[in-house]
DNA sequence: CACAATCTGAAACAATATTTTCAGAACGCG
DNA sequence: CGCGTTCTGAAAATATTGTTTCAGATTGTG
């Protein structure tokens, strides 16, 4: 998957002998007084807008330094490569170091276990998804969905299905904070078209619904839509068909090495919006978060101390 | 000698139209939902880690992907260029402004979205999160845990609080499929001593206890060690006093740019736990899974297309 | 459940890219 | 200035990549 190549380092009579962690820049520079004069010519051209230039064609290579391929194979076997290709991916493997951020070197997560311990290989996994997850957000449609929750006017109702309950519930205790009228749908339940009733134009339903899509949501979803409730779906990367009806989509990756689907990625963005939704609302949250802190204080429901 | 070319823009008849300034990364994204099941596959190894693994031979794009090399032709030709070539010419001419572009260096997660976007910030901070924790993980631990929920000799409670209900509630959905004798108990509601009449020595008591830790959990774990019960805990970097009482305790990092904890890192142990412990009991667990399987069908609960 | 529409990848084919060969050019040296 | 050595690029030979075709698979639909 990712892409490590170390540079180049033959020891065979003739050929430039350099250390495994030289990059290639410096290999070019201290070799520079072994090379004729077109090959000079093309280590200048290389050099100079370094690494980009080696990465098209050899042809392209050869032509953007004004001499001939023959001279492009030449140079780079008296480097030590085996041929222009293996060249062209050792720069390949240092651009990509070169770009690549912190947490993509790090090898292991769970350190002094082995790769393939479960813990690691499903971490390396979810982060995967967020990754992923992540890239498909647009970043517009993420803050629509935020101004929609914030706005109090509008009733906001959370719904979940058997294995998204747990997602559902999640974010419902916590907008049930943030803001008043919030309702928690069981779809499953066979009573939540007591609770559609309330549903007005605008109101927004936030439905959760990964697959093994359940009947009950869809039709739930279809009801609301047409009582013309803004419709906010989180759902996994084969998108529930609720997504045809829904104002906003955000699909996740869920595939881990298991029999299950992670809940990661959707969790994080539930947690998101929740933080976000929080900044926009803050004025009107404070007095409610501060008047539940001292409900707590009055009941001794939570320890005080430790 | 620089290499500058903009990106597709095209007006042709199904042709996917984008304005030139769009990176190549937007205009994958922005065409995902355009794109068939293996071009969305595709389209995600590209996104994956962008822009590197686009910069290969075809075949290994394909490869790397896990499609064929007609569908790597026809998706870029779908984004509006006219062949492989093309596309990897547009890429290189962004990685060159990338480069040379001192600013931004920085990889953000949902691109195109400033630094200081709260999915950036929040996603940030999460990962952290997650190398923190795992990082404090014994993994003898881990294992013994996952043994332990893997006898089935022993029965199995799981115990959460006003937040960590969650968790608990997700953790119980899985492991009630996984094996029998499982037992979700609510430290909130005032029935769970009728639960606790139930604890055998051995029996493995999974408690979720972050910070504003009650007095109500506390309570229930202390009467659970007195009975025996093997505890298992997770809980926050501060750790629940019922740390004190537990045969193996998890401690999570939650802290994110918000005024909420995260559940991300403890939500994934046990998403790894559930996968562990399926390992562990795959022969015992396949026929109750096929079971559930069964009962879904007939139910028709779930959608069976689409 | 059959039919049409669409999607997909194996394989043939076409186009390039890479390497090799080789003849002439350039250079050093007596 | 002649001779051997080294260097260089045109062109041929080879290897690889990129594109197109097409039949089977899949999906949606009446």
């Amino acid at each position: 998957m990712v892409h490590t190549e170390t540079c180049g380092m033959r020891l065979k009579k003739g050929r430039i002998v350099t250390s495994s962690t030289d990059s290639i820049a410096e290999i070019l520079r201290e070799s520079f007084e072994k090379f004729t004069r077109a090959e000079r010519q093309l280590a200048d051209s290389l050099l100079a807008n370094y690494p980009m230039s080696g990465l098209g064609s050899i042809t392209a290579v050869a032509q953007e330094a004004d001499v001939s391929t023959p001279t492009v194979v030449r140079m780079v076997q008296k480097l030590g490569f085996k041929g222009f290709p293996e060249f062209q991916r050792a720069l390949r493997g240092e651009l990509q170091a070169r770009i690549s951020d912190p947490i993509a070197k790090r090898e292991t997560w769970a350190e002094g276990a082995p790769d393939a311990h479960i813990l690691n290989r499903f971490t390396e996994s979810v982060i995967g998804n967020i990754s992923q997850t992540l890239a498909h957000i647009e970043t517009a449609s993420f803050d629509a969905t935020c101004d929609l929750l914030a706005d109090m006017e509008r009733s906001v109702y959370v719904v979940g299905g058997r294995i998204t309950r747990a997602l559902a519930d999640y974010f419902f205790l916590h907008m049930q904070v943030l803001r008043p009228d919030v309702t928690h749908i069981q779809s499953i339940s066979n009573a939540w078209p007591h609770y559609l009733l309330e549903v007005k134009k605008g109101d927004v339903v936030v439905i959760f619904d990964v697959r093994r899509y359940e009947n009950s949501t869809l039709k739930l979803a279809e009801m609301a839509a047409e009582k013309g409730a803004e419709i906010v779906l989180f759902t996994d990367q084969w998108q529930s068909p609720i997504a045809k009806l829904a104002t906003h989509t955000f699909s996740c990756r869920i595939v881990v090495p298991s029999a299950w689907d992670s809940s990661i990625a959707p969790m994080l963005l539930l947690e998101t919006v929740v933080a976000a939704v929080q900044e926009r609302t803050w004025e009107t949250t404070r007095p409610r978060m501060e008047a539940l802190e001292d409900m707590f204080d009055r009941t001794r429901f939570f320890r005080k101390f430790t």
